[in-house]
DNA sequence: TATCGATATAGGGGATAACCTTAGTTAACG
DNA sequence: CGTTAACTAAGGTTATCCCCTATATCGATA
């Protein structure tokens, strides 16, 4: 029974998968048992192949990874998922975890941390990049009294989604097709946001978004 | 004489350096000869190795892909640059080739495609992404050739008016009202703003309006 | 000088998006 | 087991976008 753990890939970077898949292939013990560039395409795959864990990016086109993650574990609640991100934002790693996920890691960390994270988390361990880890111990320790300076915080995860979109310049329109919802459904959830960042206007709201948007790429 | 092309790699990601390797040391007749995950580091290996191409990614910590690209042609007029980019934009895109880089590549694209691209410009062509492709290549050869690099400088004084108070936020209305025209005349603003800066829809126009007013006023 | 191009102004009319209200379905929580 | 939050979506009204047309001005160039 000293069979390989099973490894699947989520990521829309071929290069990345490449990256990862060599990483993981070369380790002893583990392998890669299928790639996708797309939470779509992966849903299926997860399901039918049943692997040990996931590495999951957070940020693909259509579905996002937490939706994919959400979605998942619905349907197969042991999968190990590993969220890998080029965000070093407590914002995205809060969110992975809640949805679900084992571990968060940054791709800028070097190939040896991917497989210490896999095995500990397919150990049922969880894994946190070391910036983000003491943050987040921090802020669950110290009590929800010191609330998150950053507003956005107050977003639910859809509502992000839909933030972070309309800042890329996206339509109501288009926001609609990516997420397969309503233009009606964005409308809504643009006035949520609104109401919870406190601002007026559609046009505020885009403003606040670019700006965000600018301020977390790089 | 048959010695295989000689290959640099620039990017912070670790393990996209790892997919780009791979990549390129696979195909025949390239062979990666360093690599570097800052800007700065890669300034003295580049000059030292004196390598075919450079694969540079734009968003780097520190000083950013533009700047390495100026600084390092300084050096090395000869040196063929291969930017590859998680943006999708032109934006990156014409300022990397200004800057005097050979090509631009999306990450997101195939692994092939990288090897197509290195080619082209080891022999002298230019590579751009489909994507950008066409609009871009007459924008800047056709172009008069000592063109400012910003092209708000073709706005009339007028124009960068009503852009600027888009950058703000404000409605067409609102600028209408603060200008003393009609509605109908910021519209016609707008209209030729989007001509001149080559964007296609409002929200466009808004975003670049935003990061311009954001860029400047601190 | 007459013509051309760029600028600034503005309207008409159809398509699209924003805004406000209401409401159904889950899923989590105490 | 009710309450709340999240996600979904529709109807109806108003504002904005978008394409076309139009006029007056000013400076440049043929």
């Amino acid at each position: 029974m000293a069979t390989n753990k099973q490894i699947y890939i989520v990521d829309d970077h071929p290069l990345m998968r490449k990256g990862l898949a060599m990483t993981i292939d070369k380790e002893m013990g583990y392998e890669v048992c299928g790639q996708a560039e797309s939470a779509e395409e992966a849903l299926a795959d997860l399901v039918k192949l049943n692997p040990d864990a996931a590495v999951v990016d957070i940020s693909l086109p259509g579905m996002n990874g937490i939706e994919l993650i959400k979605n998942v574990l619905h349907q197969k609640p042991n999968l190990k998922i590993l969220v890998v991100s080029r965000h070093d934002e407590e914002l995205y790693a809060e969110r992975a975890l809640r949805a679900g996920a084992k571990g968060y890691l940054m791709k800028l960390e070097a190939a040896e941390i991917l497989i210490t994270a896999l095995r500990q988390i397919i150990n049922g361990g969880i894994y946190l990049s070391e910036k983000i880890g003491a943050k987040m111990i921090m802020k669950i320790t110290s009590g929800n009294a010191a609330k998150s300076d950053n507003p956005l915080d107050l977003l639910s995860d859809r509502e992000l989604e839909v933030f972070e979109l309309t800042g890329k310049g996206l339509s109501t329109r288009e926001i609609g097709e990516k997420l397969h919802i309503s233009v009606k459904t964005v409308e809504s959830h643009r006035a949520n946001i609104k109401d919870k960042l406190q601002v007026e206007t559609a046009n505020d709201l885009m403003r606040h978004a670019v700006r965000w948007v600018e301020g977390t790429s790089q």
